[in-house]
DNA sequence: GTCTATACTCTGATAGAC
DNA sequence: GTCTATCAGAGTATAGAC
């Protein structure tokens, strides 16, 4: 499984894999195409059919990989003991700090979870779909307390938690959308992603107050 | 250009559009197949090239009759003299409302804008750039006056429009992935908009206050 | 305007030399 | 393992009859 090295650049398969990567996540999986993902990879076309046998299942590969860094520890973070407070904090921090490196990343999700029943299998597998009930589970404890003791309003763990990640993820996915309607370009972007992750903690937790 | 009627069914050329729409928002461009939207429009391939010389300028009429209805009056509204907890009412309900009877159309939406900047830039055409200014302006205001008063938190208009879109438009996007995650079906997702449609109004209007 | 038949291009996949 | 050359199929676009 470990080659011996000595060959041309480091691994050839994850070079390839890393190309894939870019060029699925940008273009989608019906867009790519196999010739691109070879030129960056600096291989021959041939190449990535005998590492990976057809572009299907290059394109398996890529969206695994891509589900497996989407949903890091974050889910974990979310089932913990930590205050709700506290998650608000580090789940925008991560994320909005993640996404700003990834541009495409959200685009891409989103549009091959609604075209492929077969990626949203994938992506809860692994265990990860009782990780999210377990994170469900921990939020209605959290909001069913606060909202006993009178200081927080009534919600269910599904609407605060589909609000929080659209809070986080919405401005990426409508990234070029929020450029060109506001009037910045990249850089300008850049700051409002900034004074988001300045402003959003503070918002939410006065929504989530009585 | 009123064809005198008496052919088979009603306009051919609407007919086609009417088939492409479905199929490319569903599918997004790269995916869509002309064969498909023939055989949905009811007519031969051929026909399509007749009304539509190529792909691309069938696609890009898709386009603008979506990028038209879904900005609908929905700006002016947003830029009227209305209160701010008016204008979160009415965004919300109106966003719910339209894209629960249009599943793909924010994945679409998504995805072509973020691949394609000719998308970004007909979506802005036909003055609606100056609209969308019109609304930050008038945010500004609004949001300026509530803080002096003391009554709201200190924003700005883009994070609050950004918000409030992103809480309405986000669980479309994310459908299949909420759906699967949360454990429900489609049932379940009709369910949770509909709480959503009560509860996320006041749920902003707590967060925009002090 | 609408159809059938077909041309042409793009691209994913394979064969086989090195 | 990696390359060159080539095939085969899918899919867009056109020609031309009706």
């Amino acid at each position: 499984m470990v080659k011996p090295s000595g060959q041309a650049g480091k691994d050839t398969k994850a070079r390839i894999l890393e190309a894939a990567d870019a060029v699925f996540v940008r273009h989608g999986t019906d867009g790519a195409r196999m010739q691109q993902i070879a030129d960056e990879a600096g291989v021959n076309k041939a190449l990535l059919h005998y590492y990976f046998r057809t572009k299907a299942e290059l394109a398996e590969a890529v969206w695994r990989g891509v589900a497996s860094s989407f949903v890091p520890g974050v889910l974990e973070m979310m089932a913990s003991d930590a205050s709700l407070d506290e998650k608000i904090d580090r789940f925008v921090d991560a994320y909005l700090t993640r996404l700003s490196r990834h541009p495409y990343l959200v685009t891409y999700v989103v549009s091959e979870a609604a075209r492929s029943p077969d990626r949203v299998r994938a992506f809860y597998s692994s265990g990860r779909a009782e990780q999210a009930r377990r994170v469900v589970r921990k939020l209605r404890a959290q909001i069913g307390e606060g909202i006993k003791e009178g200081r927080m309003a009534r919600t269910t763990p599904e609407q605060f938690f589909v609000t929080l990640a659209a809070a986080c993820v919405y401005p990426f996915a409508a990234r070029p959308l929020i450029a060109a309607g506001i009037g910045f370009g990249a850089k300008g972007f850049d700051a409002f992603i900034k004074r988001r992750r300045r402003e959003l903690p503070a918002f939410l937790k006065r929504a989530l107050r009585t």
